[in-house]
DNA sequence: GACGGCAATGTGAACGGTCACATTAACCGG
DNA sequence: CCGGTTAATGTGACCGTTCACATTGCCGTC
């Protein structure tokens, strides 16, 4: 069996080469699986490398191509499920491409700390940008730098079409709406998130559409800011004001919030007022009662975030279908009652 | 104003020498804070790096140190709120401290993905890994590859005992016995995770330990796989069986499941059956009933991974308090009634 | 006043890949 | 049978840092 030579450092493409009988050169075109070289030789090649446990440098090929191989994700509130779950998504389908991901996570309401990082992350040297808990303002910071690198948003605020990952809140919005006034609820109130996030607005947006269509009065959102505690709060309100007779709320755990308040206000869900939440996190299907919620495909979002931001930096063109949430339908939503 | 030199490149150490009228050798002692410098030099220097917006290059740097600044996490189910809060926590300690974090996401059951992964970060050429979610495989896949690599696990299993950073798990769980116990409790299930994790074990150590400190025999726990589903199962068995007054489950998640699945079979909590989560995720204060659970702060825990593994990596001690989780009382758990 | 020592700086060679270009041998058509 | 093309491989430079080892002055000391 071969010894590695003078093993007080990692082998190298020379070693590879010298061992194997070749110049470094032939060996580096093994590696990157040039047409011309002859099968008995590249065979040869893979076998000392994988004798000697040969691993290429990074750091000497990120040197000399200045492609480092690696993405970027800039997130905001990444302990909530959907974030978590679209960087958990994000890295398996970057990861299947041969490139690593680096997540740096902030604060979304602080500039200067959104600047740091994306300073941080172009000393990185990341080849693409996916940010994904995308505040208005994280946007605006993007495009104040001028930055060059291709990048994906969630969402496009129509401010710059492309870059842009649609997923299509709006229509998801609508269907929780529209769920609602099949059911024969008029007065239906929407708890929004922050009025800075894409998301919020896009699906505020979809919320009115539906209404409009249907020739109602849109009503002002309430706005939370998607924790259960905000929840909680509108939920109080609603209660206390007691003119509606379902609410839609922008996300799972707001719902949570709004059912906990409408319980301890004596109020019946769905019997005196249907919930609607939006991304169906797994606590949903348990909720007291089960909640009809909008799904959203995490997953799939990221596989998509991932190719169509692989489009941009190759160039190569990428069909962009929008990513439509479904709804499941559960307990609580019902027809409202007669007064 | 002095121009970038032929600026189809981005400036190099050398470029910044040339203009500051110094050698590269001092340019880069500068960048690097070496003692031996003139006042008036650096200044110099660092003058020209800011006008030319000069940026070391980590690529090179890394060639050369064989230092990547990288440090790598290991995480089975991220999208969960207690792993995802950690590795929040650890991407923002560990960049304070100039690292950068790549994460990798595996399915903890499956071996090959494990160490594809760990194969994918040592590429990287990570000079540390943290593993968040240590199923009892996922430590042994990285003992089994005999890594020299400082790294950094949840709670010891006692094989090996450096390395671990303890969140003291068990006595989290005896605590939310002895409420129970104080209670009047005396026929107690505990809902275990599945028994490959060490957090499940330490949990279950810790619930048996109070138990027989009671003079309680210990019961044999349930098993779940920290989902609400897996709770829900439980909990129909546990009202079918109908003999015990309070279970104590080993994360919120399965907590919600079991209030479900109680309320399903008309059983009250607390009134019937007294239950007891761990992690007070943000959901459980707005569960119904708000769920008396323990607390972890994964923000801490974070920044003390970062901590012991940096000391690790630069051969300093390291003080290594346990981290003691804190009981949350709500509105989960009551005395038992007299039957 | 020659000399050791230190502070401040410079010089050239790595590091481990890829790139551009050179070289060789084989093949093919006229 | 010879020039041109092509497949297969080799050669040396270069990417942007840091490292090891000079090379300067300048100071204090015997």
């Amino acid at each position: 069996m071969t010894q590695p030579p003078a093993s007080g450092r990692a082998p190298s493409i020379r070693d590879v080469a010298r061992i194997a009988g070749v110049s470094h050169q032939t060996v580096s075109r093994v590696l990157n699986a040039h047409p011309s070289i002859r099968p008995e030789t590249k065979e040869r090649v893979l076998a000392v490398m994988g004798e000697l446990n040969y691993r290429p440098n990074r750091a000497a090929r990120a040197l000399v191509t200045s492609r480092s191989a690696t993405l970027g994700v800039l997130s905001a509130s990444s302990a909530q499920y959907g974030p978590a779950s679209s960087i958990r998504a994000i890295e398996r389908a970057a990861r299947a491409e041969g490139y690593f991901v680096n997540t740096v996570n902030v604060d979304g309401n602080d500039v200067d700390e959104i600047q740091a990082a994306l300073t941080h992350l172009l000393d990185l040297g990341i080849e693409g940008l996916v940010v994904i808990a995308p505040q208005v303002r994280v946007f605006d910071a993007l495009v104040s730098r001028g930055l060059e690198l291709p990048f994906v948003t969630m969402q496009s605020t129509g401010r710059r079409g492309d870059h842009a990952l649609s997923v299509d809140q709006i229509t998801g919005a609508r269907r929780a709406t529209r769920h609602l006034l099949e059911l024969g609820h008029t007065r239906i109130r929407h708890l929004a998130g922050p009025l800075d996030w894409i998301e919020a607005e896009a699906r505020i947006v979809g919320f009115h559409a539906e209404l409009e269509a249907a020739g109602l009065a849109p009503s002002e959102p309430l706005v939370g800011d998607w924790t259960p505690e905000s929840g909680y709060l509108a939920g109080q309100r609603i209660a206390r004001e007691g003119d509606v007779t379902a609410v839609f709320s922008a996300n799972d755990q707001m719902a949570l919030g709004l059912l906990h308040a409408l319980r301890d206000a004596g109020l019946d869900v769905p019997g005196d007022v249907s919930v609607v939440g939006f991304d169906d996190i797994p606590e949903a299907s348990h909720f007291w009662p089960p909640l009809t919620t909008v799904r959203q495909d995490f997953d799939e979002f990221g596989r998509r975030c991932i190719a169509l931001l692989l489009a941009a930096i190759r160039g190569t063109p990428a069909e962009e279908r929008a990513l439509v949430p479904d709804l499941i339908v559960r307990a609580s939503t019902a027809p409202p009652h007669a007064r």
